[in-house]
DNA sequence: AAAAAAT
């Protein structure tokens, strides 16, 4: 099966190829075709599954060269999270490279004005979270009654935030006789009546959870006391990691934890929703081109942010709810790459993690990590007991950078060629490989210079009906992270 | 127990 095989046109198919996929996932190759056909769908996915691209591809065809008029919008697609929405609009500048649609990105945290400007000339796709959306709608800058194709996606987490209210007053707005597609990783019962009130006779596709079905994430649980859950992170990030999502539960750890590896030399950044969106953007965009490798985050980074080459991830906080650990565990180990993923388990930890391995099926074996604090901390088989009052070391900046490996050590290997369209958002450059001693924190922002063929920030302003980059970059599937593991991070797996 | 999303 390749894309050609799909009712895709020429145009399209060409852009698919521009970005160096040939094969079409699971979901791609059971949506694509329905969705050319006008047909509704239910699918059962998650980003990690290139379902992204199993809409947005047919999309683009369905609504070809047609044309929009001022405050009708052709199409409409929900998202979650304004970094969900801001990645499907650059997915539609990747593959619609070719084609004359525009689109607006509806979200809030940014000014209203460029997109009233973007909605007033009309759009092809607007993408929007559901607030920024209703106040827009209420203002009287939008009419849906154009509008014959709408996207739900992410469903069971528009539930968990309370969106579907909102959902459903938005598909009463739409023209009865549309096209809908409901993406959702879960059929909780509010989402199923959802879907039998709003959608006609849905086709359903269910695809394997990538998550809980994906044998290249390689987990393991720390044991660990709250007190001593930073050193034991400084010791397992120093003994090697190529890049790193750090979760925590809460915004306040975030911070606190970012600003200690901060201090303690490493390249790290935070996001979480309690900041300002620019800020939030350009976190992400440094953790993607590389200028830090380390991205400490709340749960707003956990579903569907897809970040190639994500080597590790880290459960700082152990989730609450076993489901945010598949979604977070699932930021690594994407499009055939390998990763590792390590919670930390506090004694408080117990309950939310049998229900983590009642979910997942399998008990996740347990790592001891051995000298907490020190710089060559290794990690030993579950059994070999680590030395409990162990004073913990303060760390300086300078000491602490000196002890830690150089970067060529942990630079990435070889790309692995994968062809699906599973990711939204590739890693753009390899890493800076030089040891970050040598280059004072003061000096480093001038050289990290963007890449004149990616959009800088400024350039993604929300109203996306500017003229098409006609060299749009050719953003071949470089998988990202498949590099040297230290031996360490391996060891003590199958124990338990 | 938190986080997210409109201001």
């Amino acid at each position: 099966m390749i894309f050609a095989d799909l009712g895709l046109s020429e145009k399209l198919i060409q852009a698919v190829t521009d970005s160096g996929y040939t094969t079409p996932t699971a979901i791609q190759a059971q949506a694509i075709p329905s969705v050319l056909m006008g047909k509704d769908i239910i699918g059962i996915a998650q980003t990690g599954t290139g379902k992204t691209a199993a809409f947005v591809l047919p999309m683009i065809d369905v609504l070809g060269e047609g044309r929009s008029r001022a405050r009708m919008p052709r199409s409409l697609i929900l998202e979650p999270t304004r970094e969900l929405a801001a990645q499907v609009a650059e997915n539609f500048d990747k593959y619609g490279k070719y084609h004359k649609l525009s689109m607006a990105l509806l979200i809030g945290g940014v000014s209203m004005g460029d997109q009233i400007k973007a909605l007033e000339k009309g759009v092809d796709v607007l993408i929007a979270t559901p607030g920024r959306l209703m106040d827009l709608y209420d203002r009287g800058n939008i009419l849906l009654t154009g509008c014959g194709l709408l996207v739900i996606d992410e469903a069971d987490r528009m539930l968990d935030m309370g969106f579907i209210p909102d959902i459903e007053t938005i598909c009463t707005r739409l023209p009865a006789t549309r096209q809908t597609l409901l993406f959702s990783a879960t059929m909780p019962p509010p989402i199923k009546k959802l879907s039998d009130r709003f959608l006609t006779s849905p086709k359903y596709i269910e695809v394997a959870r990538p998550a809980s079905a994906n044998a290249s994430i390689e987990q393991g649980k720390v044991r660990v006391q709250s007190r001593r859950k930073r050193d034991t992170l400084f010791a397992m990030l120093d003994a090697g990691v190529h890049t790193a999502i750090i979760f925590c539960n809460r915004k306040t750890t975030v911070r606190d934890l970012n600003k200690a590896l901060r201090q303690g030399g490493f390249d790290s950044g935070e996001i979480h929703g309690d900041m300002e969106q620019r800020d939030r953007i350009a976190e992400l965009d440094k953790f993607k081109d590389g200028t830090i490798n380390i991205l400490v985050a709340s749960d707003v980074a956990a579903r569907g942010l897809d970040i190639k080459g994500v080597s590790h991830v880290f459960n700082y906080d152990a989730p609450w709810h076993p489901d945010d650990y598949v979604h977070r565990i699932g930021r690594t180990g994407r499009a055939g790459a390998t990763g590792k993923a390590y919670t930390f388990i506090t004694e408080e930890d117990a309950e939310a993690l049998a229900n983590i391995e009642k979910l997942i099926g399998t008990t996740i074996p347990e790592i001891t990590v051995a000298d907490p604090g020190g710089s060559s901390a290794e990690a030993k088989p579950a059994k070999a007991r680590e030395p409990e009052e162990r004073a913990p070391r303060r760390r300086t900046a300078r000491g602490e950078a000196k002890a830690r490996a150089p970067r060529e050590d942990r630079a990435p290997a070889a790309d692995v060629a994968g062809e699906e369209i599973r990711e939204e958002k590739p890693r753009r450059e390899p890493r800076e490989a030089k040891p970050r001693e040598d280059r004072p924190r003061e000096d480093r922002s001038r050289d990290s210079k963007p890449r004149e063929d990616r959009p800088r920030s400024a350039d993604r302003r929300p109203a996306a009906s500017k003229p098409r980059r006609s060299n749009d970059r050719d953003d071949g599937p470089d998988d990202g992270w498949n590099g040297p593991m230290p031996d360490f991070l391996s060891v003590g797996f199958g124990e338990s």
